[in-house]
RNA sequence: UGCCCGGUGGUGUAGCGGUAGCACUAAGGACUUUGAAUCCUUCGACCCAGGUUCGAAUCCUGGCCGGGCAGCCA
């Protein structure tokens, strides 16, 4: 049984399969039902996947996008053009399927008239606190409502009232008849329609009455003939409600399947808390690079093909699970890799004088753009005789293992010369080193010795004089717990990580960066990528955000090295 | 002590009656003009207890653990 099940899918496509193998359908349509009152998360980023994957998947199938846009309280359009911005970069598109539950507003309050007339709804005058009273408790059944058993002409009399706004907000609300003593709760007459004062994004001040999402949601699934209405394990108990509605009124049975939700470690993802976030400063705005929406990873720097790699590595099935972000950012490494070109730049500068290199001459050495792709092409860049390397890549007395530079050691200048170093200038006053005196063998130019010559290291360096100054946003994860337990966290500052953002305000990067546009990626060699950030970059001078490290082995060694020391 | 769902290595997932596969992570090694990438190796799991069966991760029962549900939110 070691054979890979290339046939494997999750369940939401076996059942759709088999509906398509069984003739249940020819035709398989999903919706992707966000409510335009929040921003998508990656956690959003599944279901986006799942709704247009599988639409896109079955044979003249489609996803449709239609906004739940039925509490016009907390709903605003900037939402709505925010969604259709961040899934149209996902790489998903609804054709002329831009839809909204309000477009079915009209059709909704027949149908709710409908049920009033055969006795399956009633307008309650209860306020409500009486109702939240009288609908009892996990463990104890419900009371009817005084109201339930109005007559049908005094029902439909009072719910057109309620529709021609001659009531308060509160005062009245329709209710199915259902039963008040069931163990699901939803089943307890649950409200149809309520009154609202507000204006609605769409319908401006049409309607005084908004019907509530189970009433809405699925009869706006079977208006559209939506087959697989997938959701998260929340409505699971909404379902018997879901489809209870549907066949009161007899009409096109759309399906509801839930999925487990995917949360991510190392962040928060919840509404409130990512609301949280942004209100107390802790981050910039809903697009900071280190939130987990959608904008904030499009602004870090991920790519829309990894994440879709991510949800498609992750699955789907019915558990409750927490993706590990390393995963997240394995699949992104995974694309840059073969896609970024590489640019040296460096974060932490340190001085070096080739002493024996001309005063005032530069010459150009070529570098490939991408070792993995040499369709990239390379560039050239200037060599002269002060230059910066990075500081970690010195060290005065060397650890076993340390490969780098150090006194008297002879290492390579990526693309450039084999170095030696043979003088460390150091500050009097604060022993900091200030500068390193290095020779350079003119016959390593490109980084070949013709005598055959081997070297443990190459390292990064970029021409101080013609170095590009820049800031640089050195990006970590949000949290530094795995699963942060925000629940009981009064304060948010317990479970972020306090070295979330390091700003390095005067990076050399080579000069070649100094066209960079924004939202272009790099690889920074050595360090990470960076993508030049959309909002603060100038033209001609790109500020770069790290959209994720390299992995680094020497790092993880040190640690190691470090506890097993202590 | 209500109802519903779930429980396979650290994480995610496959397996659907013939005793566990994949990916990530971690550890080691090869290679290397990125301590990257690539390649190889290794560690590592069926919540528990009964039952059915020749045979159970798969079916049944009970327990334990985790999650969801008491908005005129979605």
């Amino acid at each position: 049984m070691n054979n890979q099940d290339k046939n494997s899918v999750d369940f939401i496509r076996a059942i759709v399969r088999e509906d398509l193998a069984t003739g249940k359908h020819d035709q398989i349509i999903t919706r992707f039902p966000p409510e335009p009152n929040g921003h998508l998360h990656i956690g959003h980023a599944t279901s986006v996947c799942l709704n247009f994957g599988i639409g896109k998947e079955a044979a003249n199938g489609y996803c449709n996008l239609r906004f739940d846009d039925t509490n016009p309280s907390r709903e605003s359009n900037a939402f709505v053009e925010a969604i259709k911005r961040d899934i149209r970069w996902l790489g998903f598109d609804w054709g002329d399927k831009e839809l909204y539950a309000s477009d079915y507003f009209q059709q909704l309050y027949d149908y709710a008239v409908k049920l009033v007339i055969s006795g399956k709804a009633y307008v309650d005058s209860q306020s409500p606190d009486e109702i939240r009273e009288s609908r009892g408790t996990l463990t104890e059944p419900g009371k009817n409502s005084p109201y339930r058993d109005r007559s049908i002409e005094d029902n439909l009399d009072l719910f057109s009232r309620m529709k021609s706004g001659e009531f308060e907000e509160a005062s009245q609300v329709l209710r199915a008849k259902i039963d008040m003593s069931s163990p699901n709760l939803n089943l307890r007459d649950p409200v149809m329609y309520r009154i609202l004062r507000s204006p609605h994004h769409q319908t401006g001040n049409e309607w005084p009455i908004y019907p509530m999402y189970d009433f809405a949601h699925g009869l706006s699934d079977s208006i559209e003939g939506i087959t697989h209405s997938l959701c998260t394990m929340e409505y699971e108990d909404h379902r018997p409600l879901y489809d209870w509605f549907l066949n009161q009124l007899g009409v096109f049975p759309s399906r509801q399947i839930e999925f487990g939700k995917v949360l991510l470690s190392h962040t928060i993802l919840s509404k409130r808390n990512l609301l949280r976030l942004v209100e107390s400063g802790h981050v910039d705005g809903w697009d900071d690079p280190r939130m987990p929406t959608l904008s904030g990873m499009r602004r870090l720097g991920f790519t829309p093909e990894s994440i879709r790699d991510f949800c498609g590595r992750v699955g789907i099935t019915r558990r409750s699970n927490i993706a590990d972000i390393a995963l997240l950012e394995h699949c992104l490494r995974e694309d840059l890799n073969k896609r970024a070109e590489r640019r040296m730049a460096v974060l932490n500068p340190l001085k070096i004088t080739i002493t024996n290199y001309p005063e005032n001459e530069v010459e150009y050495l070529a570098a490939l753009n991408n070792p993995e792709d040499i369709s990239a092409g390379s560039r050239e860049i200037p060599f002269s005789r002060e230059l910066y390397i990075e500081r970690e890549d010195f060290m005065e007395d060397p650890p076993r293992k340390f490969f780098r530079l150090a006194p008297g050691r002879e290492i390579r200048l990526r693309y450039g010369f084999f170095i030696k170093c043979e003088n460390v200038i150091k500050d009097p006053d604060t022993s900091e080193i200030t500068e390193l005196q290095c020779t350079y063998d003119p016959e390593t130019r490109g980084g070949f010795a013709p005598d055959g010559r081997k070297v443990r290291a190459t390292i990064h360096w970029v021409s101080a004089r013609h170095a590009l100054p820049s800031e640089v946003r050195l990006y970590d994860r949000l949290c530094s717990d795995p699963n942060p337990d925000i629940s009981s966290a009064q304060e948010l500052e317990t479970v972020l990580n306090p070295h979330s953002l390091d700003v390095i305000k005067e990076a050399m990067l080579e000069p070649s960066l100094k066209t960079a546009g924004p939202g272009e990626k790099y690889q920074f060699e050595r360090l990470g990528y960076f993508c030049a950030d959309s909002e603060d970059s100038k033209p001609g001078t790109p500020i770069f955000n790290r959209t994720v490290t390299l992995r680094d082995t020497w790092a993880r060694l040190q640690k190691s090295q470090k506890k097993s020391r202590s």
